[in-house]
DNA sequence: TATGAATGAGCCTTCATTCAT
DNA sequence: CATGAATGAAGGCTCATTCAT
C-alpha cells in the first residue's frame, strides 16, 4: 500500500543517483552460479547469511532474490541437488549379484557413502540438520532409503540374515555418517573405515 | 511469526506491567536457579533466546549477565553440569566382573545412556549440535571417554575380543546417540533398544 | 505477505522462462499502450508496481523507462488523461440554455461527475490522493475549475443566486467526491445521489 | 531456529563492543513521548518510516520495538487518541436545548470540527486514508457517528426536517472535512467557513 | 528500440548486550 | 546485587532504476 519513498528533487522530479558495478549473465548460468557458489561457501563455513553468498558470487544481495524466493529455497535447492548427485552414483549397482559379491559391494557402498558425505563439509549440517531439516525428502531419495534397500537386496540373496531393515537401516546410516564426520575431523580415515567395515561384517554377515 | 508475548495487551495494544521484587539471594543459589530453570526451559522447547530462560527463572534480564558474560558460557555450564551428573551415575559399576556380569552390565549401559540422551530433550541438541558444538570438553568427562573406559574394561576382562578401543568407542557413541534420536522422535523404543543390543552382541562379543 | 508471482515454479523452485520476442512499435504507439494499460492496471488493482504494468502490457520492465521517466511521470500523464477525457466529455453543453433547463442540467453533470469518479477506481486515489496529490493541475482541467464554470454560467442565468464561487466550487466537488466514494464502497447509488441532488437545490437554487 | 550469530573472540569468548549514547525513562512516559513525538511527527510531515519517529524522539530505532509492535500499531494507538480527545470535548453540549440553541450549537459544532481536522495536518491522512484506514473505528467514536447524532437531535428538536440521516451525515461529513482542508492548504478560513455555514443553514433548517 | 538481469538504497524486525537507577 | 529500558548491529526482503546486450 505504501508506495516506496524514492526521492525526486522537487520539481524537477530527476531521481537522485549514485554510481553501479558490473552485470549480466544468462538466468540458468547466474542460478547455476549462484548454487554453485552457495554450495561451495556452505560446505566452507557452514555459512548461513545470504550476503555470504552473494557476496563471494560477486553479486548484488537483490539479485539473490531473482532466484531465490529466501534462504530457504535455496537449501532445498542444495539438498535436491545434493540427494541427485548421490542417487545417480548410485545406479544400477547392485544387479544380478550373488552372496560374495554383494558383500563386497555392500562394503564398497558404505565406504563410497562415507566420502560422499565427508566431501559434503558444511553442507551436510546446513542440508540435513539445520532449517530445512524437518521438510521431508522425497523418499526414494534419502539416504535412509536407499541403505534400507541395500539391506533388503542383501537379505533376499542370503548374504545376510533377516532383520528388522529399517531399524537396521537407520542404525547403519548412523554408522557411516559417524564415521564421515570422524573423518572429517581430521581422523584417519583407514583406521576409521576399517573398524566401521569390520563392525558391518560381524553384525550383518551370516555366520555362513 | 510467533509473536512475541512480552509486551502488550491484545486489545489495547496498552503495556502491561507487572511488577516484580529485587529478591536478594545469595549469588550461588542465584547462579544455580539460572542454570537450574535454563535446563528445564531448553529441555522443553530447546529455547533459544536469554529472556525466555530469564522469564522462566523470574528474573531481569540483566541478572543473567551477572552470572554468565553470555549465552555460551551458560550453554558450556549446562553441558558440563549434564556430563557431571552422568558420570555420577556412571560411578563405580564396573568393579569386580567378570565376563558374563561385565556383558549384562554393558548392555544395561548402553541402554541407559540412551534413555539419557533421551531424557535430555531439546538439551541434546542445544549443547551437543548447537554453538558449543565444537568446543571441546574435558575428556574424562566426555560419553566417548566413558564408553572407551567401558570397552577396555570389557577387553581386559576378555569379555570382547582386542579391537581399536578409541575407534570403536566412537563407533558405539553414534550408535547410541542415533538410537535415543529415533526414540526421541517417537520410534517405538523396544524395537530400536532391541536392534541396537543385538548389534552391540554381534559386533564386540567373543564368540567365546 | 503477498507473494510475488514472478518466477518461481511452486514445486520445483525453478526458474520459468517464458520467451518473448521484441516487437518493435511506433514510440508514440507504444507510448499510449503502456499509458492504457497502465489506466485499467491502475483503474482494477490500484496498482504500484511498476512491473505490474510492464507485466500487463507484455512489455519488458525497462521499456516504461523509454517513455516515462519515472512512475510518477507515468501517473502525471494517466492524470492530464483523465482530465482531459472528462472535460472533452463535458463540452458545449451550457450553451443557449434557460434558468430551468441549467437546472436540470446541473444536476445531470452532478451526477455524471459522481458516476465518472466512481468509474476511475482505483485510478481515483492513485491519481489525486496519492504520490502526486499535491502537484498542480493545470487550472482548466481541474474539476474544480469546471465546477466553477458551471456555477457561474448558472448565476449568469439567473439560475442560481449570486455566492462565491471559487469557494462553493470546492464544496460541490466534496459533495460530489463524497457521494462517489460512497458508491465506491458500496453504497445504494439511488439514494446517495438521490440525498445529493436535494442538497445541490437547496442550497444553489434560488428559492424564485 | 538460528541463533543470532554474535562473533565472540574464538577462543576467549569475550564479544565485541562499541559506544553508545544515551538513557531510561519511565515505560509510561517513554510510551507517552513516543506517542507525542509520533503525533508531532506525523502532523507535519505526515511521515511515515518508524525512523522518522525514533530519530525525532532521539532514540534507538530498537525502542520503538519495546512499545509498538509494529507502525501499524502505533497509528491506531494514535488515531485512539484523536478520537478520544475530540469525543471528550463534545460531551454533553446537546442536552436541554430548543429548535434555536440548537441551530446555534449545531453551526459551532461544525465550525469546531473544522478547525479540529485543520490541526490534525498529515495526522488526517495517515490515520484516517493510510494503511489504517480500513480497520474499523469504534462506533461510538467516528466522526459520522458523532455527526448522525448530532442531525437525530436536530431532527428530534424540530429544528431541521426529517431526512435521511446516515445518508447526510456522510455529506455533512464531506463539507466539514474539504472546508478543512482548504484552510488547511492556506485557504482563508473565514470565507470558507462563512460558505459552509451559509450552505448548512440552506440544506437543513426547516424554512420555518 | 527493446529486453530483462542486476543493482542497492530503503525499510522492517529481532535480540544479545549494556548500563542508569 | 538486581532491574529492565535502551541500544544498535544483523539480516531479511522489496522494488524503482540502470545498463549490457
Amino acid at each position: 500500500m505504501r508506495r516506496r519513498s524514492v526521492r525526486y528533487d522537487g520539481d524537477t522530479m530527476t531521481p537522485k543517483r549514485v554510481a553501479r558495478r558490473r552485470r549480466r549473465l544468462d538466468p540458468r548460468a547466474r542460478r547455476e552460479q549462484l548454487l554453485a557458489t552457495a554450495m561451495r561457501v556452505v560446505n566452507r563455513r557452514g555459512a548461513c547469511r545470504i550476503e555470504d553468498v552473494t557476496a563471494a558470487a560477486r553479486v548484488a544481495k537483490g539479485t539473490f532474490y531473482l532466484y531465490f524466493p529466501s534462504w530457504e529455497h535455496l537449501l532445498v535447492a542444495l539438498r535436491e541437488r545434493v540427494l541427485e548427485q548421490y542417487a545417480r552414483e548410485t545406479e544400477n549397482k547392485f544387479s544380478g549379484m550373488d552372496q560374495t559379491s554383494w558383500r563386497a559391494t555392500c562394503e564398497a557402498e558404505c565406504v563410497r557413502f562415507v566420502d560422499f558425505v565427508v566431501g559434503l563439509g558444511g553442507l551436510h549440517t546446513a542440508l540435513f540438520h539445520g532449517a530445512i531439516a524437518d521438510r521431508p525428502i522425497a523418499e526414494e531419495r534419502s539416504a535412509r532409503h536407499l541403505i534400507a534397500r541395500l539391506l533388503r537386496h542383501g537379505v533376499e540373496l542370503g548374504a545376510i540374515e533377516a532383520l528388522d531393515i529399517e531399524t537396521s537401516a537407520g542404525l547403519l546410516f548412523a554408522i557411516l555418517h559417524s564415521t564421515a564426520d570422524e573423518i572429517a575431523q581430521g581422523g584417519n580415515r583407514e583406521r576409521l573405515v576399517g573398524v566401521m567395515c569390520q563392525l558391518v561384517r560381524r553384525w550383518l554377515y551370516q555366520p555362513s
